[in-house]
DNA sequence: GCCGTTTTCGGCCCGACTGTTTTCAGTCG
């Protein structure tokens, strides 16, 4: 797939572009930017596209008019692309790799190649070890550094980090903020407060009347290894997690916006803030403003979406990908809740399993979670390294989930199931028998991932069309971020679901959340249930609940696609149980 | 370079912070 390179190279074009005085350029940057995050977020090869629908296809896209679908096509035909190859004779320099250094833009970039002869990362490290960047003109001492740490930093890390690792980190952060007594509120903003797979950074917003105070509160927290930057209404740190976290402490009539504004997404913002231009408002995050720049109390991010005319939407949904203009004509469906969750159909657990609790000590759990019911699912035979178990163990493993449902006496229903693996040839791993005396089988491709495209969706289409299958269970196989995705033809995986009345799975293991906010959205077009689900090993993971709602709600998933939504009673007679 | 319920021309989000500056450019989000 040729989006990520094409993608890439308009990002440096708007790089190079940045450079040039002209007044009118910036704007022009802007489109290649905009471009470029079209293509970098497309689910389909940009190529399929072109190869259907030619150029109109392309111009079709948000942001890709005449001009860039004319580079695209330009590129997929030939692989170059001329504007591209200009710029780059004009600044023969590695701008996508310089610019990746925090604190180092185009233009420093630039200033080095005229000055230095910096073309790349290992020419900057030279003149760095050399002490040659704090004496030149508009740089010194500070720059030197800066972009020296920028670099340490690239290269101690990957730049993003899992949801579930960040997540826990900013809430601590919060909790401590509020307990501290010197703000009357603080919340997590931003990618986080989206539920992005992964975040960048923290955004972390405080109400207060005493910034100062509160800046050096959260400076000193044991979570914080340095300061960054720190201002009256902003201070950055840098995490002993490794990740950047922003705190800005705002005034109390600024709340409302202010919260709006650092949830982002940048582009939903921009469209949120097209309609407030449209309207003759000015909306920034210290507020709305009407004709007269006089300030509309707005306390709540409620009040701006509605003075604005804009339906509310959960953080989530805020992609900009077409959530504004249903908004503006109130045809949001508002998404399924983590309190709509009456279940879990995919869960692990059983007595001297090394690899997870006790049966008992899950059922516990579930029930002090406030669960109805959740499906037992073990490993079967072939997968040895989670002492997946046989037809034999399952049946009597089973003799002793019927005890304890006795002894829970309808406090919480275990269903009977297994997560089954779909075998290199589609076969399934346990016999017929067995897998239709359960209540729930989960089925899942643990083995031989790089199968070719062709293989793998055979064998997954076989093993739904077997009739033994009742929910598909992690449909990528992705794990962030040392495992991508296996290649398959997800589009038939769907048809096959849809024909055989089997759900997909929304595996919420903040390191699989797969299938993912995109491949949501795309599944259902088709007539499918959804199952989100913990996979829990042991009874903390039953909280990754709340990363597979965030992921639905991401795919706009309403709760009647959702199977563990239903009440016990329902639930049953959907099964037949 | 893109785009249209203000427009096929004339707009396009905008404020915070830093460093090297004497009033601002660069970077970031």
């Amino acid at each position: 797939m040729d989006n990520k390179i094409i993608a890439d190279m308009f990002n440096e074009i708007a790089a190079m572009l940045s450079l040039d005085d002209r007044p009118n350029t910036r704007f022009e940057v802007r489109a290649y930017q905009k471009a470029a995050q079209t293509v970098g977020s497309l689910q389909e090869a940009i190529e399929d596209i072109y190869r259907r629908g030619g150029l109109p296809a392309l111009m079709e896209l948000p942001g890709i008019g005449k001009s860039i679908a004319g580079s695209i096509g330009e590129y997929i035909k030939t692989g170059r692309m001329e504007k591209y190859d200009y710029l780059k004779r004009m600044y023969p320099i590695d701008m996508k790799g310089l610019t990746s250094i925090q604190g180092l833009g185009a233009r420093k970039a630039l200033a080095l190649y005229k000055s230095l002869k910096v073309r790349d990362i290992p020419s900057l490290k030279k003149v760095l070890a050399a002490h040659k960047i704090s004496k030149l003109e508009g740089f010194g001492e500070k720059s030197e550094e800066m972009i020296q740490k920028g670099l340490d930093l690239l290269e101690r890390s990957s730049g993003r980090m899992l949801l579930g690792d960040a997540l826990p980190v900013a809430e601590e952060i919060v909790k401590k903020l509020k307990a501290s007594g010197l703000v009357d509120e603080a919340l997590v903003a931003g990618s986080a407060r989206r539920m992005r797979e992964t975040v960048g950074d923290l955004d972390i917003l405080a109400l207060s009347g005493k910034s100062e105070q509160v800046m050096g509160f959260f400076a000193a927290l044991p979570e914080v290894e340095e300061r960054i930057a720190e201002g009256p209404t902003r201070t950055a740190v840098r995490l002993k997690i490794g990740l950047n976290c922003d705190l800005r402490v705002i005034p109390t009539e600024s709340f409302g916006a202010a919260v709006q504004y650092f949830t982002g997404s940048k582009d939903h913002n921009v469209q949120v803030r097209t309609i407030s231009v449209r309207k003759g408002y000015k909306l920034n995050e210290y507020g709305l403003f009407d004709r007269k720049g006089k300030i509309m109390p707005t306390k709540t991010e409620e009040e701006i979406y509605a003075k604005l005319g804009l339906q509310w939407m959960p953080p989530e949904m805020r992609e900009a990908r077409g959530e504004v203009q249903l908004a503006q004509k109130n045809a949001l469906k508002m998404p399924v809740e983590v309190g709509d969750i009456r279940g879990d159909m995919h869960t692990h657990g059983r007595d001297k399993d090394p690899n997870t609790d006790p049966l008992d000590v899950m059922a516990g759990e579930a029930i002090r979670l406030g669960l109805r019911y959740f499906a037992s699912t073990n490993h079967t035979k072939s997968l040895k390294v989670e002492n997946g178990m046989n037809e034999r163990q399952f049946e009597s493993f089973f003799r002793q989930v019927d005890a304890l449902n006795k002894r829970l006496d309808g406090r919480m229903r275990i269903l009977k199931g297994a997560e089954c693996d779909i075998l290199k040839d589609g076969s399934l791993d346990l016999d017929a028998k067995s897998l239709k005396s359960m209540d729930w089988v989960v089925g899942s491709v643990h083995s031989a991932f790089n199968q070719s495209e062709q293989e793998m969706t055979k064998r997954v289409v076989k093993a739904l069309d077997s009739g033994l299958v009742d929910v598909l269970g992690h449909p990528t196989g992705r794990e962030m971020p040392a495992r991508d995705a296996y290649r398959i033809d997800l589009e038939k995986v769907y048809e096959a679901a849809e024909r055989n009345r089997v759900a997909l799975e929304i595996n919420a293991q903040p390191k699989r959340l797969d299938l993912n906010d995109t491949n949501i959205m795309n599944a259902s077009k088709y007539k499918v249930k959804f199952a989100i689900d913990s996979d829990a090993h042991r009874t903390p993971q039953f909280s990754y609940m709340r990363y597979g709602v965030g992921t639905a709600r991401r795919g706009w998933l309403t709760k009647d696609r959702i199977v563990n939504a239903m009440s016990l009673k329902e639930l049953e007679k959907y099964l037949g149980v």
